[in-house]
DNA sequence: CTGTTAGCGCGTTCAC
DNA sequence: GTGAACGCGCTAACAG
């Protein structure tokens, strides 16, 4: 391995002035930064990481912590996109990401100690958001600076995080079934406790009230993610006195879901009962009927992530930050309109 | 931050004596170690990872790197479950992973090199194979630790890898196909400068061939990822004189694309036309109908990869190795018996 | 503008 | 069984 003495020796100068150079200070002459930068590469120096991370105590690296693998989400086309989207910016400011891979709660809790005392990384990056969550916790008592993908639990005020505005996208998608004649409207979420589901049920609901709907509890179905037991969520729905014609789904995938179900019972989307969800991710676009759907930007909403929360670690006393990330609907062909 | 000093200083033993504690040597008195152990605790001590990492000449961190985004297959539900996979024993080892976050190749190579120069990673993990890669060659020359998750280009016996048999398992599923009926049948896959793509035709090919069936080319569809261009291809396809009644996918999520563009051009599976394909990813479960295909074990293909390049990691002259994981056929709706 | 010195936190001789 | 001393590769004062 080269170090900076190689360096140092090989160009008659000492190694702080390689370090200098390295550094692109400006009081070095151009003369010597040539000839140092020209050792450099002549001998094929690399800046050892470790050995400048014990120096100025910063790692240029974040983690980005996962979900445990008990919210089955993983298989979602979310996480590769939201990865890139923090990659995106990441890459540019030369940081690194370290991704956490404990499965339980409480392996990724063990993973986060190690990473913040162990000096890995010099912020953290949450996808997820769950009441009373330990890891959450650890970091506000250690002051550790993290960001959150979603909406926090407790102390939103208190918590940077980057999110969309879920109501209000749950409104609006709401509201175009309404303008398409729609009244009976169904939800279908996933788990109650995730905010996300939370709050676009809210906004849902908003939108039949204000239109003077009925919003009724046998329209609005929980289930973790579709399997056996939100087959029969679905037909009871559908076999409802009164069946929804419309229905919004919390998120593209579960639509696939929801989707075969119906099929399967023989009513037909958009011609029986019209569809929209959430997330725009690849496959609404290529499954038939294509999804009308609330396109959140996944790869922005890890951009921002990233951005924030480097921008955090640089500056310790930078706010606490709420951003929203622009959400558009984009029509497709599960919508149909009613007379 | 609190250091080894602070520990042995709080216990009234030299620093030495508190780093053997760490290691557990066992030249250290019980007691001591008790003594230590609890200060440690007490104080909570954390060893700094850029300081061990500086003297030991490791990180204990693997990068696993993923295809540049050209390859647009990263929206493909394969990559949160590698990860997972890689996850599950990096974690086990208590080791960490950093992920490649560049987009174009260019990047990726740059990122690769600061990995391996900076120290940054003990080796490396390529979620893609291509021929002619710089990333791939650059490994190579350095003789620095890496395992490819697929198939290498050049040097097949020189790279450790692990795979699936995509040969015997594309001859197989087609066999399936064989066995219920089937003689006309076609193969749509990706890009055909993938190996998984080239190895699973080959088998589709062995099948027909055994069997005496005609291996037609215009049976043979590769397109990039199912969009416009795929669609044209799927019509000209069913419209031959003598269309398929069966298609051999070389991926689950294309296969939502076909299943799409069949039904859209009236054409039922399994009714019509028999469909079969690779992976296994949750979708092909959820969608209608769910999705008769081969299991590749994902997960178990990231988790051994990550193995494999820990051993070689620890122990450099660790042989040579192809790793194979077994397939498994998964049966279920998508395909029907022909008379 | 540049060199010298010191020290980051840890592991590892080599003594005792 | 334990301590003292040194060095990993680098940056940051402090000189000059």
């Amino acid at each position: 391995m080269v170090t900076i003495k190689d360096v140092a020796k090989a160009t008659g100068v000492s190694p702080s002035t390689v370090s200098r150079v390295i550094a692109d200070n400006p009081r070095i002459s151009p003369d010597t930064k040539k000839k140092v930068r020209k050792a450099m590469k002549d001998l094929g120096y690399h800046t050892n990481i470790s050995a400048r991370n014990l120096v100025v105590k910063s790692t240029k690296a974040i983690g980005v912590i996962m979900p445990s693998s008990a919210d089955k989400a993983l298989q979602n086309p979310f996480f590769p996109e939201i990865l890139r989207g923090i990659g995106s910016v990441t890459h540019r400011m030369k940081y690194s990401v370290t991704l956490s891979s404990g499965q339980t709660e409480e392996e990724i809790y063990e993973e986060v100690q190690r990473m913040v005392f162990g000096s890995y990384v010099d912020g953290v990056i949450l996808l997820y958001s769950r009441l009373n969550d330990r890891v959450t916790n650890f970091l506000i008592e250690r002051g550790f600076p993290f960001v959150i993908v979603g909406k926090p639990y407790e102390n939103v005020n208190g918590i940077t995080h980057v999110d969309n505005d879920n109501f209000t996208a749950g409104k609006e998608i709401t509201e175009h079934l309404i303008d398409q004649g729609h009244e009976k409207i169904a939800f279908i979420g996933g788990s109650k406790d995730l905010f996300v589901t939370i709050d676009r049920e809210a906004g849902y609901e908003a939108a039949l009230q204000e239109a003077g709907h009925e919003v009724s509890d046998s329209y609005k179905i929980h289930t973790e993610f579709l399997k056996s037991g939100g087959r029969e969520a679905v037909e009871n729905l559908m076999s409802l006195k009164t069946p929804p014609t419309g229905i919004v789904v919390s998120d593209d995938l579960m639509s696939v879901g929801v989707l075969s179900m119906l099929e399967e019972s023989g009513v037909k989307v958009p011609r029986d009962v019209s569809l929209v969800s959430f997330n725009n991710v690849y496959l609404s676009e290529i499954i038939l009927p294509a999804l009308t759907t609330v396109d959140i930007q996944i790869h922005e909403l890890g951009a921002q992530s990233a951005k924030a929360l480097i921008e955090k670690t640089v500056n310790k006393t930078e706010p606490v930050k709420r951003i929203s990330i622009p959400y558009e609907i984009v029509y497709r062909d599960s919508v149909s309109r009613l007379p």
